[in-house]
DNA sequence: TCTTAAATTGCGACTGAGTCGCAATTTTTG
DNA sequence: CAAAAATTGCGACTCAGTCGCAATTTAAGA
């Protein structure tokens, strides 16, 4: 289970550390890596192998039954936590600090050990916020 | 789509009501409430319907392709965000203060609007932290 | 209360993401 | 270079969840 380098895992691992924060789908990413030899199960496998390496993450937002696939690095995780926007699916990083404060708050006050590899904020980030709002104007318009 | 009480509709949710906090299967749900006249297709369509009215959450933790529904109270996540145990499925309230605090300050400094329906943070509760610690020290004597 | 339209139910067929077994191939170890 | 261990591709399979449809139930109005 653990670790041999081959073509197909070191094709899937860079695609995916060439995308970080993106939500990919297993099927996008076989469709990104059709040109090369590899299998729809492999893609699947080595997503799952990667997951419990810590060097990938499976979110789904509540809402949608799909699923994403997001390359994470576990360096990082321990420095912030990830916020994913609902609207347009991209990753953005909590600031270092604050992540750090939430984090002790938890583990001080509720006594919980937030797990930063899995846990993953949902919410609307700047952008589409503005963009919700130049709609909701229109809307109101007609 | 929207809103007849059906016996079916009121059974579940008043069901979930009684199961705060829980982490329920679809077939969880089904088998519960298989004294009553409900079948399994009823159940998936009022569990969608009751997200969409979001008195219900679908959780999914990384690592495990099971999904689970929560009963959720809107009223309620106005007021505080929701710890997920990884390890027993339970689900603790984070204290409203900081819980507030956290929503202010990702607005303020990551012009991020979080959404407390869908945002679960994952990780371990203080029981579970206990047993794990004790199962570490029991491995290490042998 | 009776009638009718809209929504919901149960059933069974279906979909599609993800899994599994297995023989062939590739990678690592020695 | 050979043997052992892991991985690959393929096709069959599983199983949660969906869908179409006829029958039933609910809500609203005369």
């Amino acid at each position: 289970m653990a670790g041999y380098q081959t073509k197909q895992r070191k094709m899937l691992l860079d695609y995916l550390s060439r995308h970080p924060d993106e939500s990919l789908s297993a099927a996008a990413i076989a469709h990104a890596l059709s040109g090369e030899p590899i299998s729809i199960s492999a893609v699947y496998r080595n997503l799952a192998a990667l997951e419990e390496e810590g060097k990938v993450r499976r979110v789904s937002r509540s809402g949608s039954r799909e699923v994403f696939y997001q390359y994470t690095d576990l360096q990082e995780c321990r420095t912030h936590l990830h916020l994913l926007c609902k609207s347009c699916g991209a990753t953005t990083h909590m600031d270092p600090e604050d992540s750090g404060y939430l984090i002790r708050l938890l583990a001080r006050h509720e006594q919980f050990a937030v797990d930063t590899v899995d846990t993953v904020l949902y919410g609307t980030c700047e952008a589409c916020q503005i963009k919700e709002r130049m709609k909701a104007n229109h809307e109101k318009d007609i």
